[in-house]
DNA sequence: GTAGCAAGCAAGTACCTGCTTGCACGCATC
DNA sequence: GATGCGTGCAAGCAGGTACTTGCTTGCTAC
């Protein structure tokens, strides 16, 4: 293994671990084995080390993407929701350490806050090509659903071990069930006539919307 | 004001925004107006204070309360959405401050972690009751829907400043656009289902018999 | 008054922090 | 063999950290 990438990965784990105070550069050494010296001679300072370990690691965030066609939604959903929490809940630590840091240290956050952009602009496009082929009511706000969806997996992965009371359905099975009432919510109201899309999505909604 | 109050109030503030080892105690007792010796004269020692403070600033967290018999959920579930939000976002700092030291730091973690279990809890009997009263399909996990709707307020308050672009609806009408897209989604199907109360009734209980 | 107590103040201890310096070793290239 | 080059190692610097000690000051109660 390349002692860069063996840096930059320790400096990644101690520093979800730790945080950016506490992940000091004899701890990162440690961890990656290599002398203190080594991270100063290859990235100048601490700082430009852990930007880099971050960003490296948010750019491996590589998880399933949702078709530029819709052709079954609950599927499709479930399963980009359950790849997305899963990815999240592995790097929980990470995010939470950069969320702390965000005012502190407003690079650092940039680098992290690319993958969370990346995933609700491809949900907003998938949301709206659902509804402009009818299968989204066009009463729903896109953009609050959307954001609602995306708060529902970053809840779960966040929240999950730390409240565990809060989530006790299991993991293998909560992407599902959250998909399956996401998709009651934003399902056109059938006028009378229940055109049941996949079964589950029926859901009427009196709430008039004269309100706007 | 008490000296032990202002210590207690400093020391918070100053552990929002630095995390726990960030908050040091000559920068506590700077931001108290406090000989740095007090802090250690009256609460033992840098853990005991923060942890003390963490403690008193999640207990009070006494926001609007859900009614325990629902009389109109979508006014009633907007405003604790709202008051709940606000108050989130409003202690985020030390919220995500808590978060990111729970691993090192668990005992700090359960000082927080008691705000959201008790608004858990209230959601939680406030859908049963929904439930149980006709107006939330019986079909929908109640707990999913439950944590989701949680879930929401969480990720709004955490994400709205850091990642504006998955925001776009302004803070005073989110809440209300969150209930309602939830309200939907919960709302028993109809089978030709009828609404006959007041106009703005958000979930309507179809438990008299299906007429019409 | 004076005794007790809470608080301030200055200094110090032992340790940790990021970062630097100087030097030695192994290894590939010419 | 000579020349770099990357790395390890030991030591150190200047500043910060939690926490302690010994003393002074001001206020309140008897």
């Amino acid at each position: 293994m390349e002692i860069r990438e063996k840096i930059l990965s320790a400096a990644a784990r101690v520093y979800s671990q730790h945080g950016f105070r506490g992940a000091t550069t004899r701890l990162i050494a440690q961890e990656a084995d290599v002398n203190e010296v080594t991270l100063f001679r290859t990235f100048g300072s601490k700082e430009a080390l852990i930007e880099e370990a971050i960003r490296c690691h948010a750019a491996s965030a590589d998880f399933a993407r949702l078709p530029d066609e819709p052709q079954d939604p609950e599927r499709e959903l479930t399963e980009w929701c359950a790849a997305h929490m899963a990815h999240m809940r592995e790097g929980r630590a990470l995010i939470v350490s950069c969320m702390a840091d965000v005012e502190e240290r407003p690079d650092i956050a940039c680098s992290a806050g690319g993958g969370a952009g990346r995933a609700w602009q491809e949900l907003e496009r998938y949301l709206e090509r659902l509804r402009s082929t009818g299968r989204m009511d066009v009463d729903v706000h896109l953009k609050a659903a959307g954001s609602m969806f995306m708060s529902i997996a970053f809840g779960d992965a966040m929240g999950r071990e730390m409240i565990p009371s809060m989530f006790p359905q299991p993991v293998e099975t909560a992407a599902r069930e959250y998909t399956r009432i996401f998709l009651r919510a934003i399902a056109p109201r059938s006028n009378g006539a229940g055109r049941t899309q996949d079964g589950n999505a029926a859901a009427v909604s009196p709430s008039t919307d004269d309100r706007s």
